[in-house]
DNA sequence: TCGTGTATTTACCAAATGGTCAAAAACACG
DNA sequence: CGTGTTTTTGACCATTTGGTAAATACACGA
């Protein structure tokens, strides 16, 4: 019949696959992993349980697809910095890419940010994997560039989580920062904050003065 | 008998409910509200199920007055800033007890960052009573700072954002940095970084060059 | 030591939840 | 249209979970 050992999955499998992951990254971010229920997901994709079920072996194995998913997502910023880019440049838009997946992508956001808070459960294996080497790999790279004169020297690694936690707190604090800041757009103040921040941290002292807020 | 409404607590009133509250804390803060079970707690405690109920009236109240004493100590930091004292000094202790608190008090940061990811259901109260007005004072604080030239302009608001997402990270994403600094004490060296970064964005322009690292 | 209010446990319960299964319905296609 | 396959459903099930009621054990002052 088939020559494959997997059939390509139908039309109507392709739809319903998506339906039930995009509506399990509603719930999975909204409530966690425990705080999902099989339930709330088929109503949120408009199929019955059973019928999830016939789809996906169980709660975990969508949860897990939706991990594994989000991990390339996740890492692509991170990969897209050039090693042969203008090392300031190339830091700030990344900077602003991190941002834009925080306003774009808020649910992925927040599914990472609930399972690393639980304790990374099941993706620690995906971090240790994917995101350590390419982690250290850039660290390389930034570092490079700071012994070169090119960039203030500070530790490549804690930048990289500054830049983590700044950007990311957009979408995971949202609720709170909705309520402090009473329903402005946050992120393109954000995005003049972070650049001026970061463009300050990062400009060698050598090539002049850094770009200070306010004056030209 | 007593003219109090409210009996005071017996030595073991006292000691129990500490203990609850205790293992509650550690349970969640792994594992979210739902994700958390009475039986989780109360094995954690050393106390059975219904003896937990015996001094609270159910999950939810043992969870509230768990957010209501982490509003106290999550305001601390925020109100011991002195608008009186100097300004690049108050801000960057205030960036070092933050960092502190993430050290000293993780599983409370991660209560809180449970609570907010989940669009904080209990907390928003306490969030518009407590925080919100702090918040703006400090923020008045702040601006009126820079409008005197005594630190680098910025948005205030955005400043506070990136003190907390930079300190808080350090407890919410543990697992993601213990397994990219491999075990590692990262506190130490954030705080480097941090005092680093801070001085760097909010040192005025016309006050001679911020303190740039490798550079003395 | 006794009696009384406090503390703890044992045995439950109802609802929620992840999951199963067989049969029915819908569908693709010659 | 008819037939074989895919998809969907309704009825169920076992376990977990938050919570209760009543009985028992305990502390402690009179």
């Amino acid at each position: 019949m088939d020559d494959q050992l997997v059939k390509k999955p139908s039309r109507i499998q392709r739809r319903n696959r998506r339906r039930i992951l995009d509506a399990a990254l509603d719930v999975f971010s909204a409530h966690g992993f425990r705080g999902a229920t099989l339930d709330q997901i088929a109503e949120q994709a408009g199929l019955s349980k059973p019928n999830i079920l016939y789809y996906f072996d169980g709660k975990e194995e969508i949860h897990v697809t939706l991990l594994s998913q989000l991990m390339e997502t996740w890492l692509d910023p991170l990969i897209a910095l050039d090693p042969q880019g203008d090392p300031l440049t190339e830091l700030l838009a990344y900077v602003q890419r991190k941002l834009d997946m925080s306003r774009d992508l808020p649910r992925e956001s927040r599914l990472f940010a609930n399972e690393i808070l639980q304790g990374a459960p099941r993706m620690d294996p995906h971090l240790r994997a994917d995101l350590k080497p390419l982690f250290d790999d850039r660290c390389v790279v930034i570092q490079a560039w700071m012994d070169a004169g090119k960039l203030a020297a500070v530790d490549p690694r804690h930048l990289i989580f500054s830049i983590w936690a700044t950007t990311q707190h957009y979408a995971d604090f949202q609720a709170q920062i909705e309520v402090l800041l009473e329903g402005q757009d946050p992120i393109d103040a954000a995005s003049q904050f972070l650049q001026t921040m970061f463009r300050n941290l990062l400009t060698p002292a050598d090539t002049g003065a850094a770009h200070r807020p306010g004056v030209i």
